[in-house]
DNA sequence: CATGAATGAGACTTCATTCAT
DNA sequence: TATGAATGAAGTCTCATTCAT
């Protein structure tokens, strides 16, 4: 009876049952089982954190037994390492394709990255991790810098990028770019954050926060500012 | 909108309490060893996660025996609790009587509270405070919920009232109040969350933000946006 | 129930109650329980070796749960070390100080010496460590270099004293001390291997080897050899 | 005393078995797997112990999968039963021969015995044998008994005979024999025993002994003893 | 036959918690 | 009150062994 992990993708529900239709206990899937433990072990350490974690529990998600997780993985360690690595990278890779070639305003092209990276990596799975990075972090030292030279890093290289050139081009007024870029980082990280501790998963949740809206007034913001600007003397 | 809006709402209560709960009264600064270990938890929990921190360590730095800790606290949950508990409930008094008060601008008044906040809550230890919750959130529903009520609440309504209070004086144009004040928050949730993970503690920090420089530059985008607006045609 | 070890001595079946004959089970004796975790552990640790040892046993044998072990020795390897250095050291000055000051003809203190190493080492619990140390001495290098440190190097050294006061008094003839003394040193430790593996205390006993009788029918030889001389030409 | 009496006994089967015990009927030499496997074996169980062998070891240095040992072997205790078995068998088969037909002096026999022995096992893999059963005679009963019955039992056995016929023959005096002979033995296990572990093959090796030296010394002592005989008396 | 894959049983070790003093 | 001592429960990890191919 394995508890279906949420996190599972469906393929890993196809128990494979001998010709007699018994379920069979001894499967072999060289290939399937690193994801599928890396999968379960994102949604067991982004739950309970690195310590809180239970192998018991990663193993159960999994559908193995907790002497395979050590197959795979030599330790407790190195399993939690491959769930930031995998899940990262893939993302990473996907969201900057999306956003490189874009043509048009300045405006329109933070807009659009705000969302997609949001799309693509905040709302999933990915989220978590960014979670994790900061609970963990002065833990896990090594993966800290990791998080920032791989994830971090060219994120802000990109934003930098794009503000840079609104400002070339005479879109956007002159700004503190490490700041500015910070702080748009930090509505999308808190919105991970804020989701996978208070939101969605969590029934304590506090005033729900709808992402989209939440980032499209980021946005507004971002681009307009609160303040109503004398205009007026235009007449 | 009277200075009267900037209150609190009634729930936050604001007798001291000790840190298994009980209202104080005014007990003598004698037998301190409670707050003592108290705040030698709050150091551990931040650094380590619950349950990465170990009931020894958090001995050592109160300098009492493990022993002793279960004299004043049944047990390492609830020793968490009064950590929360304590720490935010004295913090937030200080930081509401700051704000309370303000005659002036909103664009002033949201520049203060903020800052205000900064200095007060989220620089202090009790901004690790913020990182324990989002961390545990899910292990302590109850812990989270009461971060909801007495924090997160108060906070955002505090935070509200000042938006209202700017656009009724006609010096803030019409917001969508909910998301505007979370993304207030996230900026300095996120500020405590990042030096606790990234920053300052941690040799492994990334681009070291200045916080002061960094709660600045997302006011003055708050109030006045990045884009170049089209004045021009003003003519 | 705790198992009776062989080689615990007396002291450890007093068992405490308390005032209604009940056993106690959580008692407190600081200084004892190391030495009566030794010498369970030595017990142990000479029956099965070093890796065949289970805490478990240890534990039952020293009447501790398994945890207590930890809370005086960081380590089963720790344990073990302390087992050697414990039995090592004491047995080694009381034979040492035995011999010293012998007075007498050399082949009677050659006498002396090989019952008296078995009297006060071979035979008693300190015999059970060299059979540790031969078969785990690989595993522990460090442990082998203290045994020939500090128990083969001064027991060499002591017998080939004696060897060398033979010659010098024109006792003996010349000799290849080295190997003489190590032929020495052969019989005795033989026979602690021998009585640990196959004799008293294993029912797989082979042809049962009398220590005593054994070691003069070594010390007979050694002083007269087995050949026949040719005396008879001395009518 | 005719070379009769230095013949084996029956109970020492002269004809080859397989390692797992059947008698093997001139098996091509093709199928050599098993011997690989217990060569390794052999290998690492002198080298880390029964218990501290690990089935993975063995099964790299045999240069096959950890599931083939158990093709041919039903169990770890299995595989060091044969271990042993193939190894004295062959060894002893060898070395008696070789000593049977010896004529000359008793004094020269002892000496042949003794350096043959040397040669032809101690120095062997097969000294490493006696290493094991010595560490595990309690652990394996069955194994000590074998041991005794097949090794120890035709090697007293032999040696007896040797020391009778010198007896026979004037050539020794009258001796205790059992304990003679397991001096002599004594000599010559110790010198395996201490070589597995201290000597050769261990860096942490103390004086070192060279073998053959060690043994025409223990060959000196024995035919001749220590002492200078006082003669002089003669007159 | 051989083996890659998987696992149950059990090892060492940790740690929150208890208890007698 | 405070604590040194002790431990049960539980965790990570190991390893002989099994099984389907």
């Amino acid at each position: 009876m394995t508890k279906q992990s949420l996190t599972m993708p469906p393929t890993s529900t196809i128990e494979p049952h001998d010709p007699l239709g018994r379920p069979l206990k001894r499967t072999r899937r060289k290939e399937a089982r690193p994801n599928e433990i890396v999968a379960a072990a994102l949604a067991v350490f982004v739950d309970k954190g690195f310590a809180g974690a239970r192998m018991d529990e990663i193993a159960k998600q999994a559908g193995v037994s907790k002497a395979t997780l050590f197959v795979y993985f030599p330790s407790k360690d190195d399993l939690f390492k491959a769930v930031v690595r995998t899940n990262i990278i893939d993302r990473l890779t996907a969201f900057q394709s999306t956003v490189a070639h874009f043509q048009g305003s300045s405006g329109d092209l933070i807009a659009l990255a705000m969302h997609k990276w949001w799309q693509e990596i905040g709302s999933t799975q990915a989220g978590g991790i960014s979670k994790l990075i900061i609970q963990e972090a002065k833990n896990f030292p090594e993966l800290a810098a990791f998080y920032q030279t791989e994830v971090m890093g060219p994120g802000l290289h990109l934003m930098q990028a794009i503000l840079k050139r609104g400002i070339a081009r005479g879109e956007l007024r002159d700004l503190d770019l490490t700041n500015t870029v910070m702080g748009i980082m930090s509505s999308l990280l808190f919105l991970c954050l804020w989701r996978q501790a208070m939101g969605v998963d969590n029934p304590v949740c506090g005033p729900a926060i709808e992402p989209t809206a939440f980032i499209q007034n980021q946005i507004d913001i971002l681009l307009s500012g609160i303040e109503l600007k004398g205009n007026p003397p235009c007449v």
